[in-house]
DNA sequence: CGGAGCCGTGAGAGCGCTCTTTCCCACATT
DNA sequence: AATGTGGGAAAGAGCGCTCTCACGGCTCCG
């Protein structure tokens, strides 16, 4: 910095003015300067610019998943998953403009102390915390730490945190709604894990709605949010209940799986058997037929959460902030 | 830092001693320091650090991909890849106990400058860089920005630089080898894109084996390693060669694809046709019947480049290694 | 014509750490 | 008793930047 400020025959401070866009250098000046920087090849040092204005001009996406037998396929399960890959898409996209980058984190319950360590460290400026299940105690000890964050789902317990949610309930009634207007009589589901708030309000959303109109004892199995589960979970629905015709699947993947099952137990789709997915992920093109599902914008849900914590990080005082998206029903073939 | 030396009763020095693990403190020495420590509940600020120490203990990986025409499938298309999932889980793993942080970078060639500039920054110590297409220009651009790199293919042109691969033409004969022992006589293939060097040796390596068995002329179509283009090079290549009996396709998504069609067009498989992919990644598990797969152990390699990555960072001076995996046959239900 | 006000620049004090150098003291050696 | 030896702690100089504050020179107004 001081080779470019002799170059260009000015203080460092004006070098330091000019890289950092200030309005009030002389234009030739301004020049002068740039030019300097060019030939020198100079660049800034993060490191030494981070100290004094403390900004990293990056942000964790922390991804909090309930505790695996093993660590490997736990990664490769986050990392495979289409809603995770969502999720990093809208978060990376909304942060690109701004320059700012995203450290990825994948952490479960064993090692929350890292985690917290590595942000309490000043890493990052800001926190994406992906966390969906109800234990998960990382989106209170992040509060605590009084970094700035935002988190994917309304907090189990109540936190002064912002957040980003889809409409769940909603989501679940637009799915049974389709299926009682195709004239389904007997509609069950396939709901996500139970411990897992998106996964209750899914179901409860979707019993609560058809319990308005007359149906009640709607029958529900619990799947895991992986096609394999939800394969297991519409055989054993089917099994229990071979009357069904309507089949609400709270995850596109889930649905996949099912839709198999149910093909293979030579149920016709949908004839016998309306299927409808939640999420709309590309899952739901890869299935046969293809799959009519509840819209969930990851992606721009991801998008708003990285430009409220921006919003945070910019102005450290503002109060938490809470934004709901509102679910679509995409019909194609399935339902 | 000086509040911690202060209520130990010692200087910064023996502070930092202690915080970075020096031998040569006194245990009693250490025990107040540590107490001190987490009594003020000190942090070391990790930007001060790194301005001294010229390491931010985070790597980049960049994953370089030829441009779409636009951003936000761009960006979807390879967060959602299991392929590029797989990479990231196999990097994160070996990276975690070394208390080494990735940041995820996606460019095409619209913004390499931005990666550069980047790089330049200092914000990492290294670099892994995934880049499959052939005209990529990054490589060596990274390469010659002297930072430490470590790429995931042999490099198109031949630049110093270390890299990890999997035998390509082995695997595509370990196919080639399978079809022929089931009793395949009209063997066929879905090969990847010709632009990228994966792809063309997988297609060279499968022409050329069974040219040695004196079967010339075999049919191939070029396929983009997505389900949906495998899905239509196969009806081409079915309806230009209906008396087929064998198929590589060079890529698990893309043989999910082929079979859907191959079973539309009434073939059984693997009676009729036998199929073959390549990856053994988890779409081979969803698809019916299972696939059989030449396995690549993405996870293990990526992990190799993450310490490949960490030794040229630990030793700058290293010479470029290259490590080159075998992959292996996984027989299941379609061949 | 003198002083107030403003714009643009320079000087210099840190930001919080590491690491080399220096120093002290206890103990061994002659 | 004087000198040598070495382990362990302290002192202090940076690392490369930003940002406040002071100041010089200009315009403008009374």
């Amino acid at each position: 910095m001081d080779q470019v400020a002799e170059a260009a025959g000015v203080s460092r401070a004006t070098v330091s003015r000019v890289i950092n866009g200030a309005p009030s250098v002389d234009a030739k000046i301004r020049e002068m300067v740039q030019r300097a920087i060019a030939e020198t090849g100079y660049v800034p040092n993060v490191a030494a610019r981070s100290l004094v204005t403390r900004r990293s001009n990056s942000v964790a996406l922390v991804i909090s998943e309930p505790d695996r037998p093993d660590n490997h396929s736990f990664l490769n399960r986050i990392f495979t998953d289409p809603y995770f890959g969502r999720i990093t898409a809208g978060a990376t996209g909304a942060l690109r403009p701004h320059d700012i980058h995203l450290v990825v984190i994948p952490t479960d319950s064993t090692d929350h102390h890292q985690v917290i360590r590595y942000l309490r460290q000043g890493h990052v400026d800001g926190v994406l915390l992906i966390s969906s299940h109800e234990q998960d105690t990382l989106p209170r000890q992040v509060h605590e730490l009084g970094i700035p964050a935002v988190v994917s789902a309304r907090p189990t317990s109540p936190i002064a945190v912002s957040f980003v949610d889809v409409d769940q309930r909603l989501g679940a009634r637009l799915a049974a709604e389709r299926l009682l207007t195709r004239g389904c009589r007997r509609p069950a589901t396939i709901s996500g894990p139970l411990d897992i708030p998106s996964g209750l309000d899914r179901l409860d959303g979707f019993r609560s709605f058809l319990a308005q109109r007359g149906f009640t004892d709607v029958p529900a199995v619990e799947g895991d949010f992986t096609r394999a589960g939800g394969e297991a979970a519409a055989r054993r629905l089917l099994a229990e209940h071979p009357e069904l015709d309507g089949l609400f699947v709270a995850s596109d993947l889930m649905a996949e799986g099912a839709l198999r099952a149910v093909q293979d137990l030579g149920r016709r789709v949908p004839d016998d058997l309306a299927v409808v997915g939640f999420d709309d992920s590309s899952a739901a093109l890869d299935c046969r037929p293809l799959l009519t599902t509840v819209r969930q914008p990851v992606e721009e849900m991801a998008a708003e959460m990285a430009e409220v914590l921006m919003a945070h990080i910019a102005t450290p005082g503002r109060l938490p902030r809470s934004v709901t998206f509102q679910p679509t029903l995409v019909v194609r073939d399935s339902a």
